[in-house]
DNA sequence: AATGACGGATAAATCGATTTACAGAGTGAG
DNA sequence: CTCACTCTGTAAATCGATTTATCCGTCATT
């Protein structure tokens, strides 16, 4: 196939050529620094237009310690939370006029410090990590050993180096608590698909103490692991077997989801078991999906505020980055909101006979 | 806060330095260029350790025309579609050696042309992009505007300038009419979330096409539209109270929702008027979701083989980056498969006093 | 012995911007 | 009239790697 060859890039050099003037100039005028005649800021910029010259960030970049560049290192892409985080810190730091670089660290630690190190690589003004553990993990520990500037958001909780910004998790599982103890559930189950992440672990903590202060009789059963879904999933069914085979209480009457997998494969067990949602069991999930009203019953869920949390870190990042704060680190909790829908009801009168229901 | 001044980063003239040889001889070795004695060899990679030498990616790429950077431009990063896209193009982008740069257009044509003119300052080697609307989109135009290097995913046809991906739509759908054709409905709402999407009308085109086809009395109605999601929802409301009020026909007994969202949509709004799932109206849905299978009913819906998708486009970059091909586009179509699950029933002896249900 | 070829290494040019150091021009004060 | 100083603008150094042009031995060929 015949390709004309590719006209060459204009580099700042052509643009001073046609304007008349030196590349520092050009330089100048384009960072808008001041000191430059507006006859000749003038000419470099028709220069610019007519040319279509656009600077290279890559060239740009090399001279300088740091670069106009955020990283990001995120978890996972597949989730609607991570997915609207990195598209909502795209956003911010395009208005603030840094490039960005999203990684996924795709769950694993090792994946996790290597794309730090990556990062660093880059000369990245700031990094923002959401980790697969929480601060403690190795994506943290590498950037403390590169000294980088960075924030770390969701799973993590306060940390002696670095901003944090999360949801807060431990007071909304709180109110889930006691939005579930006020409908009179005395026995719950909390589940959560992964144990390693400390978001997960401080729901699971918020609602327990909540629950154990306000009603100190409370049973609370949980179930964490790190496994395969395959794996979990008979871990589900094992504890519904002995739960509801039992005689003596009659297993949970509501179930308490820490994150939006669990919700998923909590309400595939119940489903399988028909098990109804809320007569025989009440359902809360941590984490709202749009699917979730949808479906009927229609899923009560804690919704995270995920835009405000990536504007947030964004802003706090480029505070350090810009040296506007240099004092100590800063923790940022962002209200979460519980949405009531159908899956959660009344739990003292719960209809016994559910046990057939197998 | 006292922060003792950080080590500067070692350079290829330092590792050059400590290994007794020049920086050119350094470059060679790391980048597995023939022609290096043994002996030297080990001594540079002997020196790169000690030093703890990592190259730098930015200053690396200065020197030569195009980068080792590949570009990824999608209409979205909250959609499991894309996220899942994203990820395994990120993963075998790293595999072949390349960084990644990826950007969201937020299905804006316009946004997404400017994303593209900024993957070309990168220089990328080359570019993945999942248009907002097709082949014929403003980031496409672009694309051929500078010359660039580029694979099309997933929202296009066959292109007389670029290799294309995408899932087989026009077959899966029209296996899809096979379905509920088979099932006995002969009156289908084929409902889109969106038009614009060339992958949504091959979806509509492939349904009608094979239904017409095989059965030329069928009864489509089709629903499309970009509005806002309110507008969308009224108009859904809407066609049901035409279609299920008037006596001739008795409405559609199946919908055909063209994407997740759409699937979404029409979910909510038989929930909204109390028709039953699948016996008094029938669902399939394209685009699969994970949640799909723990409803109830559980939703018969076409997965897309994302993975396999990400890998084969960055398989046919490749092949154009390095020069392997350099023949004439050609065009990937992915099989997809329906997932039969619950949603979808008989379409014949339907009950017919759904329209109580209101 | 002279010429060539070749393996192996390097000094220096290069990529495209930023920054530094410095040079003229004009201005005002002493 | 000169010194000090501010304004503008430029040449050149710089960032960290890659690539090019060369160079130096060594060995084979005539």
């Amino acid at each position: 196939m015949p390709r004309e060859e590719k006209p060459r890039r204009a580099t700042i050099h052509d643009v001073a050529r046609h304007a008349g003037v030196s590349a520092a100039t050009v330089s100048k005028v384009l960072r808008g620094v001041s000191s430059v005649k507006a006859e000749n800021a003038d000419r470099v910029h028709a220069a610019v237009k007519a040319l279509g010259y656009r600077m290279d960030p890559l060239a740009s970049g090399l001279r300088n310690e740091y670069r106009r560049i955020i990283g990001a290192v995120v978890p996972d892409l597949e989730s609607a939370f991570f997915g609207a985080l990195v598209a909502g810190l795209e956003d911010a730091a395009e208005r603030a006029g840094y490039h960005m670089i999203v990684s996924s660290s795709r769950e694993s630690e090792e994946r996790e410090a290597d794309l730090v190190a990556r990062m660093n690589d880059w000369r990245v003004a700031g990094t923002i990590l959401a980790p697969v553990r929480s601060e403690r993990g190795r994506g943290a520990a590498m950037l403390r050993e590169l000294d980088m500037t960075a924030v770390l958001v969701d799973r993590v909780s306060a940390d002696d180096r670095y901003d944090t910004v999360t949801a807060d998790n431990f007071e909304a599982s709180a109110e889930v608590a006691d939005f579930l103890l006020g409908l009179g559930h005395r026995h719950v189950l909390l589940h959560g698909a992964t144990q390693i992440s400390k978001a997960v672990r401080t729901r699971l903590a918020g609602f327990s103490k909540r629950a154990k202060a306000r009603e100190p009789g409370v049973h609370i059963d949980t179930l964490l692991s790190d496994d395969d879904l395959e794996v979990q999933r008979e871990a589900v069914r094992e504890y519904f077997d002995v739960a509801l085979g039992e005689n003596t209480q009659g297993g949970p009457t509501a179930v308490f989801s820490l994150s939006q997998h669990s919700t998923l494969l909590v309400l595939s067990e119940l489903g399988r078991r028909g098990l109804r949602v809320p007569q025989d069991i009440s359902l809360v999930g941590f984490d709202d999906g749009e699917w979730m009203q949808t479906t009927w019953p229609s899923i009560t869920a804690v919704a995270q505020p995920v835009a405000v949390m990536a504007e947030r870190a964004l802003a706090a990042l480029l505070a350090r980055i810009e040296g506007e704060n240099t004092g100590f680190p800063v923790q940022c909790l962002e209200p979460c909101k519980m949405l009531v829908r159908q899956s959660a009801g009344p739990g003292e009168e719960m209809s016994r006979q559910r046990r057939g229901g197998r």
